[in-house]
DNA sequence: TAAAAGCAAGAGCACTGCTCTCGTTTCGGT
DNA sequence: ACCGAAACGAGAGCAGTGCTCTTGCTTTTA
């Protein structure tokens, strides 16, 4: 029998989330509405409450499976290069991806790196997903300095501890100001690509991917030459 | 007389304000209820549009008072600075004080830099008070080339054109190589603030304040020394 | 086979933005 | 000083929202 129900209500909880990301990469996250998904589906908007607690649970899980397709995406973008002491290439390929995911489904990235929707605070189960793609440049900077390289950025004493705790937590045995200079680069990258996405480049630049490529550019000379 | 319709009527206009301001600071911009701000206003709801012709109407104004306020604390920050080339202290006041006022006014931060409220698009009319804040940076690196100070930024062709419109639209007379470096400093302060009012710093580190300090001095020492 | 659990439907509540109509009040021109 | 026009606030109403509760039906479990 393999138990119809069981079967039923993944079916329908595919669906559901199916039509829902629809739903946001059409009108955004805030726009979603449990009603329509209901409609399309051919049922009334209370029976989606079986399968999804609330408009925010349904959110939830639409973040954590953005977060693991992002992670996924730039995961196979650093591996796809076969020289791991390239380090500037890997820098290229990474950030490149998450700018290409971001054009490609806008309104996913602004699912996770927008405004947090409304009232609605993540939980917990998103951290898990949405330290995939971070990650990535942790090893970058971890093969860095495994490779004999040496950063110089200053880190200041009251980060220490913060950075101590960020190495054992994740395992992590890259030094303070490696780990700056991870954080430096993070930041610029999800800024640049934030600015642009957000409509704040609008009256500065036409070419914003040209932009793009000239930040990362100058990030890879200082920081991973 | 001096108009009695008239006054009341800038009366209530910024009665109107100063309420969904309040809302927007408590409840985040998606959460903006027209009903509410009437209610509050001790008016019937249908009465506000003879002031605002719609909620996203409304929600321009606060934006562009947002940026025009925000425009008027960095331009206070940098020109609180006596010595004028100081460009160290000049890029950190005013990166701290973009922080400082985002902290204090998550809202209004997110209200500007973080998802254009669902199916909002921005007016023609916020780019004016927009770039307020980003001329104060703008200045910034136009002192220090009138100072002397070179860049060694590569800028790649594509960006060459966008930069000359730029020179000519803002009558700024800096090189392509120190608008680079306005544009790489100007993406990473923008990002470190908003990864961390936007959630992302939470299991990363305890003391954000300590990680924006020594962003912005890395900066500082590789740009602005 | 009978009890238990899971399910979809429907009605309903309290909201929302927005529109339209209807009396009233204020203003500008004669 | 008057009178038409314009501006105004109130109120009802429409279409939509998230969410809850009850009611019957179906599948699963014991």
């Amino acid at each position: 029998m393999a138990g119809k129900r069981e079967r039923v209500r993944a079916e329908n909880t595919a669906e559901i989330l199916r039509l829902a990301r629809a739903q946001v990469e059409r009108d955004g996250a805030g726009n979603l509405s449990l009603r329509e998904v209901a409609r399309d589906l051919g049922m009334v908007s209370s029976a989606i409450y079986r399968y999804f607690a609330s408009r925010d649970e349904l959110l939830t899980r639409l973040i954590i499976d953005s977060y693991d397709r992002l992670g996924a995406i730039v995961e196979a973008a650093d591996s796809a290069l076969s020289s791991r002491d390239d380090f500037r290439g890997r820098w290229r390929a990474m950030s490149h991806s998450i700018r290409n995911w971001a054009l490609e489904s806008p309104a996913e990235y602004t699912l996770l790196f927008g405004t947090p929707v409304p009232g609605y605070a993540a939980p917990q189960d998103t951290i898990g997903p949405a330290s995939r793609y971070t990650n990535v440049l942790v090893g970058l900077v971890l093969d860095m300095e495994a490779a004999g390289h040496t950063a110089s950025e200053v880190v200041p004493a009251a980060l220490r501890r913060d950075f101590a705790a960020l190495r054992q937590r994740l395992a992590v045995p890259a030094n303070d100001a490696m780990l700056m200079r991870g954080m430096v680069a993070w930041a610029n990258l999800m800024g640049a690509i934030s600015l642009e996405l957000f409509g704040h480049l609008h009256n500065v630049v036409d070419t914003p991917g040209a932009l793009f490529d000239a930040i990362v550019e100058v990030q890879a000379e200082r920081l991973f030459a």
